[in-house]
DNA sequence: GCTAACCTAGAACGGCCGTTCTCGATAGGG
DNA sequence: CCCTATCGAGAACGGCCGTTCTAGGTTAGC
């Protein structure tokens, strides 16, 4: 096993534990029998805990917001126009919300652990959040306000993910449909 | 000190570090220094960790949900009407996030770091933003489907506490104006 | 074939956590 | 006045965590 596939096998076991269980809950040992790589190596390709997890969260970044544009850019012709690749966000979500392994919002979760008691940590949170709205920015290009439209989607996106891990029901549905209500607006 | 003065020292106590520190990173004696309540009477008050923070969501339930509706119901008069009074909402959680001390939301945070893994903890969780849910769609009772505008704000009110914590800004009054458009739709 | 570097398995370490126990002090009821 | 029950301070306990160390194996270069 090169240093390479070693790397990869730890942040899939980071990733499949930590979103699952939540942070403080996994111990390193744990990480180190799921991914099969021993603890010395472990340490040597992340040096603490906190580099481990800063790792996960941004490899999940990466894997999260292509999964989303791809759904987005296959989903939606090019010239449908702003409103529906928006609208198109919270189908992505419903599909997100709807596989039987969904625990809400990997970052958010991690911000409630951490808090800014790490900056490693946090800042991949924020940079993520950021990324995020860059996004949606992007996707509201040709609207009046691309900012101020990105950030009400985010809005709603956000507080999409929270009520569906908390409280269940059509929670992607329901923020959907306010959104097609304000980008109608504009 | 009788029980009763010795449990609100307490969860006094308990609210402010688990609100600002997180729930894992504090342990039952630094609750009982602050409190300056012996560990066996805190036992005795609370059989549990699980209990006491239970316990202490269930207190900042009461607590924040009062606070809200007091601004609510004193900012705006009677007969002023459901949309008024839904965006006063917003007005309150605008003056909350610029608190020094705030750190997100209690429940979304404890959340995050609890999950599904301990049931006390999760369904204090759940009540809370059911009672919140169940608050808005009191106050959208005179609208034509007051559930669905209920779930609408609460998303849009839950998307805002989660962006102001990790992101700052004006999140509240973005959020505003977002429920404005929605409230103006039907 | 030897050395040196890197690997694994797992023990070891210091520290903290949740919980229980010890022990002496205190105070109210008979 | 004594007995009992509750109290406070803090030690003690078992367990887990993050991190480092040890011991021995495997491979590659000379």
């Amino acid at each position: 096993m090169d240093r390479e596939e070693a790397r990869e096998r730890l942040l899939g076991a980071a990733e499949t534990l930590y979103y699952s269980r939540g942070i403080h809950a996994v111990g390193m040992d744990e990480v180190r029998d799921r991914a099969g790589v021993s603890l010395a190596r472990l340490y040597r390709l992340f040096p603490s805990k906190a580099h481990l997890v800063a790792a996960y969260l941004r490899a999940r970044d990466e894997r999260w917001r292509a999964r989303l544009s791809a759904f987005v850019e296959d989903g939606t012709p090019e010239r449908a126009g702003s409103s529906a690749r928006l609208l198109a966000v919270f189908d992505w979500l419903a599909e997100w919300f709807a596989e039987p392994d969904y625990r809400g919002c990997a970052f958010i979760n991690a911000w409630g652990e951490i808090g800014g008691a790490d900056d490693l940590v946090a800042s991949a949170v924020r940079e993520h959040k950021e990324l995020f709205r860059a996004y949606l920015v992007g996707l509201a290009a040709d609207r009046p306000d691309p900012v101020a439209t990105a950030e009400q989607i985010q809005t709603l996106a956000e507080g999409a993910m929270v009520t569906s891990a908390i409280l269940g029901g059509p929670a992607a549905a329901r923020a959907r449909s306010a959104a097609e209500t304000v980008l109608a607006a504009a």
